[in-house]
DNA sequence: GCAAAATATGACTTAGTGGTCACAATTTTG
DNA sequence: CAAAATTGTGACCACTAAGTCATATTTTGC
């Protein structure tokens, strides 16, 4: 947690600040992104980098915590419930993720990074604290599924989560390979991931369905 | 390449140093290898490294060609026309990959650990081209598919050629994950990747093909 | 307006890295 | 066996990083 001092700043510094290390994070790994010189860029002295956090994993998770809070507001409200099925509702994380991104291009490109940020070898118990608890949150959507008889149920719980959550990232994987996503450029011009490639990632996600729709349903 | 120097050395010193930096890269990322602690480890001078290779990336591009070398023999002559679906084909793939596996540990573990390795910043160049080969490679695969009718003709070659090939690696990426590989301690002990878990392994496959059969398949 | 508390600073420390090069040791050659 | 060519060496360079801390500045409370 970042100490008192962060939290007393004032708005416009802290705003400041949150952004320009989002951005270093959005385009670099963990290992990479450099406090030096993010801290040349804004103008301070590293000094007070460390007044405001711990150290630079306290730094980063905050940023991972306040980006997901943004993120959590447009998907919090999406449940299965109100979707005839799971495919319904995985587009719709996907088109509500949109709306998030086209709002909030900077936290959206940070939670894009995230995946790779993860990577870094100095935080690989992070990386498999995070695996494990989105697999089990897919497990439990999977078997959710399959006990009302609208997945298969002849394949390993474990391995389908896996696959479906290892699905979604290939999807921004694809669009970052295929359609030419330049994160650097929009991150400087404040512009979303998905910009002008809406249409692209929905018809991306539509062609994911189909493949995954077929796999899983049980009957179809 | 490597320097006249390195091919000239005795096949003993050639196959320590091989060896030792095998193992180094099989545990750690491009960017994490150190040169430095691997000569301690060999009790040879850093100098000596520099007179076999021209820069780091020249010893990586080695050990690259060299471990894919080997396992070629054991792949290279598994021919799609020999088999009745490409399923069949898919799964001998494997089971010849834990051929190599058991009979080249070190390469193995090199190769298995090759698409993490590549992630590293400083040779994203290399790890673009390799994925643009590998998946020009598998779009070949899927076409061919495609015109003799097993394949569906209705969603883009590329993302059918781009999701084969990284469910091929979430293969590898379950198994370290749910079946508790521990590469570290096999490379210590030069035990293969899949010791006492190739059963293990294939019935992944197995569950993968059944997954994938599904997506696939024109008519299943 | 002034003392005390809070905040900002940047030179410095420690710890890595890949790569170099003048020189030493060894091996090959004639 | 000596001269020449090849190979081995490790101190050293240039670089970058995270994190520290005595000191300076600013803000706050009275």
């Amino acid at each position: 947690m970042p100490k008192d001092t962060f939290f007393k700043l004032k708005e416009d510094k802290k705003r400041k600040l949150t952004e320009a290390f989002l951005r270093e994070f959005s385009l670099k790994s963990y290992d990479e992104a450099s406090i030096t010189s993010v801290v040349k860029e804004l103008g301070i002295a590293k000094g007070s980098v460390y007044q405001y956090f711990n150290d630079k994993l306290d730094l980063f998770m905050y940023l991972v915590g306040e980006s997901s809070k943004v993120k959590q507001q447009y998907v919090a409200e999406i449940k299965r419930e109100d979707f005839d099925d799971y495919w319904a509702f995985f587009r719709k994380l996907f088109s509500e993720g949109v709306k998030f991104d086209l709002e909030n291009p900077l936290e959206s490109h940070f939670l894009h990074n995230l995946p790779n940020n993860l990577n870094s070898p100095s935080i690989k118990q992070i990386y498999d604290q995070f695996l494990n608890q989105i697999t089990s949150a897919f497990e439990s959507m999977v078997q959710y599924e399959i006990d009302k008889g609208y997945f298969r149920d002849d394949l390993p719980v474990k391995t389908m989560a896996f696959f479906l959550y290892k699905s979604s990232l290939l999807i921004m994987e694809q669009m970052e390979l295929f359609e030419g996503l330049s994160p650097a450029k929009s991150i400087i011009n404040k512009e979303p991931v998905y910009k002008g490639k809406v249409d692209a990632l929905m018809k991306t996600v539509d062609n994911y369905i189909i493949i995954l729709k077929k796999s899983f349903d049980k009957i179809n």
